[in-house]
DNA sequence: TAGATTGTTAATCGATTAACAATC
DNA sequence: TAGATTGTTAATCGATTAACAATC
């Protein structure tokens, strides 16, 4: 019988990697159901997928296999998939940008649940500096290098003006930052070990403006 | 010579249309550069994205063809793009959930550039009814499906808890709402014709994780 | 057993990239 | 002209899906 561990320096797809969440979002609430097994078959039918594609996913980070007829133990399969996302171990990270965006990250409860941790918050707003929110201080961009630097932080967020990103990223980045979510609108030049994760307001945007010109027009006529 | 019009009911694919505000973006510096022409290449090597991807994507909304040797004119390109976005026509949407990520939105200037306009918000505590933010009026959320059948609303942003979700986009759809923009974790139950594009926090978070995990493990050994 | 389910291998599909002729 | 650039057609690549044997 082979090892079924996955190797530890595997990687998915981020395809892969982004429909985890959802998985996992499905065996909570079977959890909760308390149902002790599901299927793949299951799991696609609701999330509307195809069962080989979940299956494959499921492989990837499943630490035993399927049984047939049963399919995966519910608990297992959550404790695995959520080891693999790191959900267990805690990720500090400082935000920059108190505005009315960062403070909504800061404020945001679900993040626990992701491990991510908001340490502290940098603005370069005179008014904001020692304030807490929801128990994070701010502190002055200036000493965001050096704070990163000497916390070991790897996770920034950036929620500034789009005006002000380039400038708040370099100083991640000489902190010793290993990725950046971005909320800003900017293409971000980093160097090539640092992720940038953009948060792309825009192009969600333009997904709803396509769907709603092609409705529209589907509804006044059907002349090619 | 043929008509080099786009048919206006053909549409791009995702990946196409995320890139379009990309390509935005970098026609507007250019023009704020002062620059008249720009080629496909310049794109692509700015964006970091293939040349012929690029121009694939600019014929699929441009009025014009490139010319060898100058490329598209910016001012005409940036037309265009924002044309076939939809960015000139305006977009009245409704917000539900007046909490800090509510509050952010309706802060947000950036959505005006996108013809993107919030005209009422919602909520159910009582604590936030007939309160302005950013000048929109809160309402009950009671008001809320007569509302959009009133003004004829197509689009709701969900910015409440992922439990109240489910409920809220019911009604935004018998308010015959076509598109959600979601902001709440959970998969939405809507009727195929209406569009769910879901802003994923949890699935981006995934990326930064395994990132960061990729990048320890790589730190630590290199033992296979 | 029959049937539900897993998991593998091969086929399909669609997006990206390469090659190249046409144009200014 | 030579060279930069466009735009098309063909090749490649990778993700998804189909087909099917294995298992409980």
């Amino acid at each position: 019988m082979k090892d079924k561990t996955p190797a530890k320096n595997s990687y998915l797809t981020i395809q892969t990697l982004q429909r985890m969440p959802y998985y996992l979002q499905y065996l909570k609430k079977a959890k909760a159901e308390g149902r002790t097994d599901v299927s793949a078959s299951a799991i696609a039918a609701e999330l509307q997928l195809n069962d080989v594609l979940v299956r494959k996913d499921i492989a990837a980070v499943s630490s035993t296999g399927g049984r047939p007829k049963a399919g995966f133990n519910v608990c297992t399969l959550i404790r695995d998939i959520e080891q693999y996302m790191g959900y267990h171990t805690t990720k500090e990270t400082v935000l920059v940008g108190a505005g009315s965006l960062g403070k909504a990250l800061l404020r945001n409860r679900e993040f626990d649940m992701y491990g991510l941790k908001i340490v502290a918050a940098f603005d370069v707003r005179r008014s904001l500096i020692h304030k807490k929110i929801n128990g994070v201080e701010v502190y002055s961009l200036a000493k965001l290098k050096n704070f990163c630097l000497r916390q070991n932080i790897q996770i920034g967020i950036i929620t500034v003006p789009a005006e002000a990103a380039q400038d708040v990223a370099n100083r991640l980045v000489d902190g010793g930052i290993q990725a950046i979510w971005n909320f800003a609108f900017v293409k971000l030049q980093v160097p090539e070990h640092v992720l940038v994760q953009n948060e792309d307001l825009a192009s969600s945007l333009a997904m709803l403006s396509q769907h709603l010109r092609l409705a529209n027009e589907m509804g006044e006529s059907w002349i090619e």
